[in-house]
DNA sequence: CACTGATATATCGCACGGCTATACATAGTT
DNA sequence: AACTATGTATAGCCGTGCGATATATCAGTG
């Protein structure tokens, strides 16, 4: 039932979904995939095509450094968060959640007009 | 000091905003830039380039109708939600608030780690 | 051994939409 | 005349999510 929300709904949180991903601890990328499958109910279904080029992207940006390790018989690529990864993070997290605090009362003010009839 | 919202982060919410608008009164594109300005603290200002080609959308979507009328004396051309507008702004509205109380979760749970110590 | 499916990473190129720049017109003020 | 606010419009840039595709390893099954 658990639909997949819309790819502009994603667009501008995706970075911060991953950052918070790794705030928890290290992880590859496959792992980070299917922890915000499950964190979010099904409902965000990163594919292979975004999450790749977005860690890619992360990591050019300092945000978050790699190592390759295969020790655990998987040869995986592990992402840690960066001094600078951190700090965006709790930026980020802080804008986003002004911006939703924004759009709630947004559309609640031209939406939800107040019923006088109790 | 009230800074813009960043254009990704908008992304996937300006079709819900306009629309909300919409739900309260008839409205032209300027005074929807005003009124969604005011509305969010000065948080969203919409240029004109994103907002006219955004309404264009909107009206060959059938979620917009409009009317030109000069009749106050300047020439503007004023917006309605059509029944498939008001239907989608409904079925966007909740779409959003999922979504918001997803990522307010994601975020928490990876982030905010209970505190063992009270 | 062959086949299937999950695991694991990577890149190409399309599609979409927000935004800068630019343009044009009118009304009111200096 | 000049400037500011109002009012609408389009061209083209640019970033990014995603489908398609490729490649490789490992486990389980027939």
């Amino acid at each position: 039932m658990t639909e997949k929300f819309e790819r502009d709904l994603l667009r501008g949180s995706l970075d911060l979904m991953v950052l918070s991903v790794l705030a928890d601890e290290s992880q590859y990328g496959y792992s980070i995939q299917k922890r915000l499958n499950m964190a979010s109910g099904g409902k965000v279904k990163l594919p292979a095509g975004t999450l790749y080029p977005l860690l890619h992207r992360l990591e050019s940006d300092k945000l978050i450094k790699s190592r390759w390790d295969d020790s655990t018989g998987r040869k995986r690529k592990w992402y840690d968060l960066t001094t600078k990864g951190k700090k965006r993070l709790a930026a980020q997290a802080n804008q986003w959640q002004q911006y939703a605090d924004c759009m709630t009362s947004l559309i609640g003010s031209f939406i939800a007009k107040p019923n006088p009839s109790g």
